[in-house]
DNA sequence: TCTGGCACTCCCGGTCCGGGAGTGCCAGTC
DNA sequence: GACTGGCACTCCCGGACCGGGAGTGCCAGA
């Protein structure tokens, strides 16, 4: 394929992004000074729409990117534009400003919404790929204890236990000690195993409870894998012409849904730096005209994804180059509270 | 105002709401054997418009409630349709599943949102009115420290800590005994007191650590009256009729701003068992088509509210009845950890 | 006080039409 | 052979127009 003619696809998608409009002939060859005539575009446009690059909403219109256009501008011809200094040091800033984990989070999924426009969605790091930092047990009533356990990324997870016999101040302090000298600095991964042994480890009146304990920590650490995602910016669905009212319902329901979220964050090809996802790419009938773009975040390795997710039109070296940003940042975050 | 006139207005809500359609006064006098006929139904509405219960869209259309006609109704027309059998079941069944105070608040909203086909948004146990169950410390790195507070409400809160000095893990211990010493039992709002004589109280070697915790303590526990909320059923915002484009925007905006959310549970007459909102009684320009519709919750007394924001035009019994029941098994929940 | 009748208003959906934007193709030029 | 200007053609879009229908207000009569 010509160099000219993938500077007639550029022209197009970087034309429609910016209008929401078809793009002719004319338009392109005028804006974009190719030193060419738009009948000749009109050739180029004909041949990028044979190759399935571009399309005509009918007869007579200009012409629009398809997903394959986006796929191709994406992968050759856009040049993510980095932020501005003023962008990072306000990044920057407002990040480091956290006071917990949580709160890296909300900024962190508030930030990527602001800076796209979009609708940013951030994972809380993966349980599976964190260590127990310290179990914390604390009576509510006699039979009922409550959990919480708190991770090397700074998760701090909690559950109820209801024992099967009463327990006093010493029984609890006791279980405490067993648990985090069991389990504390291993890897969560390991910890099925481990907690299977522990009944076996305890005073022989403590039996019957620290294998109640054990079954809830089992549930709390392991058949919890479901995943914890934040989501902002849900306004920006309503965008002129971003999305319109029929199809905003779908997203809106799926926002809301974990498990739709994490197909799309997609923990799949977790190792890629940075994905983006283009319509059919998702997999996802209600997101065909969407596209998701994600970054793995984490201390050295990737403990979690974050992402941001518009139409298919959107503006890619932008949106890129601020999910990008923001991924790094965080990770240097949670790389100072190791 | 007389009887009919006040069953007119019932017919035109009950329909209104129904259909989302101006109803006139044929349907009104045969949908709901009033007994008379359209042309005597038409004298009463011109009245009730005169009165400012109803108006017109235009000339010659049917009429529609306005907020002061759904005031009459849900104050003086408005039976309250209670949940069904197999309803409150499933509500029950589903509360009692409930792994933790985390858990209790996401199932709540979305039962609420489901049930009512509604907005929901639940507010996180209020921590001016809970009391310290326990405080946990946990070293990070030599110089920083992680608090955990849990509260009696079963609130999980997080702070990070920066020492002025390395800590030793004895140090630490005694710092961890020292605080839950102090705090523990008591209510939040007392803490700022106790708290201040916090750094007195440790050991001289430990004086500069100590106040620096208890600096952090303070802001964790008061400067951080921010609330906490949860939304869910966003989407329902998109069933046809309810908000029209233009509409949507502000509200989805709203629904991410910790204030706006706030000021419509609205902590300021939460002794009412359920309050109901409509219009432009929430004082907020961009909800005057919205009616909010909450309860308070809590065990023994309120601890935070919940509720339902919808268009004015909802379904007012079945929506206050699902609040206030839902509001009350939530109560029984926490009834339980206490 | 209620009712049937009637003239009136206004919305809504459909049709029609002209302007404009954009195209495809072709013949001509470098 | 690649590019260009010209031209006929297609199709969308917005506005104007119109008739049917729903609903009203009012009035005279029961």
């Amino acid at each position: 394929m010509d160099d000219r003619k993938l500077e007639v696809l550029r022209a197009i998608v970087e034309d429609y992004v910016a209008t929401q409009e078809p793009v002719g002939s004319k338009a392109v060859s005028q804006r974009h000074s190719l030193g060419v005539s738009a009948a000749t575009v009109r050739n180029d446009m004909a041949y990028l729409e044979e190759a399935g690059y571009i399309q005509q909403p009918h007869t007579s219109a200009g012409r629009i990117p398809t997903a394959k256009g986006y796929r191709l501008f994406v992968d050759r011809l856009g040049k993510i534009k980095p932020l501005s200094a003023a962008e990072r040091r306000a990044v920057h800033r407002f990040l480091s400003e956290a006071i917990d984990l949580d709160d890296v989070v909300t900024r962190t999924v508030r930030l990527l919404a602001q800076l796209t426009h979009q609708v940013a969605v951030v994972q809380y790091p993966s349980l599976n790929r964190s260590s127990v930092r310290h179990l914390e047990l604390v009576s509510l009533t006699p039979t009922r204890l409550m959990v919480v356990m708190i991770t090397d990324t700074g998760r701090v997870e909690q559950r109820y236990v209801e024992m099967p016999a009463e327990l006093s101040e010493d029984d609890v302090l006791e279980l405490r000690r067993l648990v985090n000298e069991q389990l504390q600095g291993k890897p969560l991964a390991d910890a099925p195993r481990i907690i299977a042994d522990l009944a076996g480890l305890a005073r022989p009146e403590l039996h019957a409870t620290a294998s109640a304990l054990a079954r809830v920590l089992l549930e709390t650490v392991v058949a919890r894998t479901e995943e914890r995602v934040a989501v902002a910016g849900a306004a920006n669905l309503t965008r002129p012409g971003n999305f319109f009212a029929g199809s905003l319902r779908p997203i809106l329901e799926a926002l809301e849904e974990e498990v739709v979220l994490m197909q799309l964050l997609g923990r799949a090809d977790s190792n890629a730096l940075l994905t983006v996802r283009i319509g059919d790419e998702n997999n996802l009938d209600d997101f065909r005209e969407t596209t998701v773009v994600t970054a793995g975040y984490g201390p050295g390795s990737v403990v979690g994804h974050m992402g941001v997710l518009g139409p298919t039109r959107m503006d890619y070296p932008g949106t890129i180059a601020a999910v990008r940003a923001v991924a790094r940042y965080v990770s240097e975050i949670l790389e100072q509270n190791r």
